[in-house]
DNA sequence: CCCTCTCTCTATCAGTGATAGAGAGACTCT
DNA sequence: AGAGTCTCTCTATCACTGATAGAGAGAGGG
């Protein structure tokens, strides 16, 4: 089969699948195409353009079909899908929230700002605030998801760490997190609720003509 | 002068400032101490450790005095300065949401969090609610400067980048952005009004003795 | 005086992104 | 048919990375 960009990024996503994003080198991915690894500079210019294309790649397969609400749905309760999805994508692979936060230039993440910025001003909501609302949602999503995906402390990390004395110093942490996390409460419902405060001040934001400074 | 960890992370830091995150290698660290590169593995087990230590400098130089707010300062306002002061923590370094997004487990950041749940907890918020609001001040904001410090993409990532192709395909962005930095608006502006959307936002769930969803 | 503990060294490893430049094959023009 | 050119992949190599093994200097206590 012939070696082409399209088949490059297909590649290194099942590669990031496999090995995450450190995984992800010029060697391993040209063995997996059975090609050696400087062929693939002629096809791309440098990693970063492969990181990039592998961002687009995934925002591709959870944002192949964008749509905007139908017409009865409020936009704050579409917005909140969008974020869902754009969430979900970036869990789709180890490393997503990653990937996408070091492209540079992604097509695909310009088309979902678009999507968003028109359909709320569509919606009525003035220029200036529709950005402020999507970015704002953008943001946190990979801050989020970015935190999801972190590597959890390895045991060299861990040396010193005393949960006693980090209970004592940090009691409302802890706290928090147990009673959080009851029977049934899942991270997705963290990601939920933290979301849903960020949509609440969308909505006050974007609805009633609000002032220069809110 | 005796080597250890401390001035470990002091060179660390001065290092990442003048060559950012990729130019903290531990050769050129070394170097700058007067040291060869495999000494610094007797004072720390790996390089994520390192890393880990110069996030918790950099939040320490912003945070190393950290108060509740005045007794007649609205919760909501207190703590959108923290959001402020963390902004301005990471701005204050090349690269520094990347390394406080990449450190794991930072004490510093689990003692903002400490003091922040904790602050709305005695203003009379809901530990739970506390919670979600504080994380996702944080998330949004360690997100928010992760994108500004992104790189502004190289020669070759614009090569096929057409600015007219581009705003025919986004015009609602590019007319958002256009709109958006009128002459005095700054980015600092644009972190403002996001901001407050996620305040706002906080303001409504953390009153009102919310439902279990909102 | 010797031994042990602390710290730094040399030497080296496997692996990384990237480039120069040779060369195979196909396609085109004469 | 032959020559030239364009496309794509190769070998060889570069400078550099994080990391480890193990030698050795120096201080302090027995």
């Amino acid at each position: 089969m012939a070696l082409d960009r399209q088949r490059i990024v297909t590649e290194a996503v099942n590669l990031l699948d496999a090995e995450g994003l450190d995984g992800v080198t010029t060697r391993k991915l040209a063995a997996r195409l059975g090609v050696r690894s400087p062929t693939l500079y002629w096809h791309l210019p440098n990693k970063a353009a492969l990181v990039t294309a592998i961002a687009d790649a995934i925002l591709d397969q959870e944002f192949g079909d964008m749509s905007p609400p139908e017409p009865d749905q409020p936009w704050q309760d579409w917005l909140s899908g969008l974020a869902e999805r754009l969430r979900r994508a970036l869990l789709a692979h180890p490393d997503g929230a990653r990937v996408v936060s070091s492209s540079q230039l992604s097509r695909t993440m310009a088309a979902i700002s678009e999507l968003a910025m028109s359909t709320l001003v569509a919606r009525g909501v003035p220029l200036r605030e529709a950005r402020v609302i999507v970015l704002t949602v953008e943001r946190f999503t990979v801050g989020h998801v970015l935190e999801e995906q972190s590597p959890r402390p390895d045991a060299e990390a861990l040396k010193g760490f005393d949960l006693a004395t980090f209970t004592e110093q940090h009691p409302t942490v802890v706290a928090a997190v147990a009673d959080y996390f009851q029977p049934g409460r899942t991270v997705g419902d963290l990601f939920r609720d933290c979301l849903d405060v960020v949509i609440a001040g969308a909505a006050i934001k974007g609805s009633a003509r609000s002032g220069t400074r809110g």
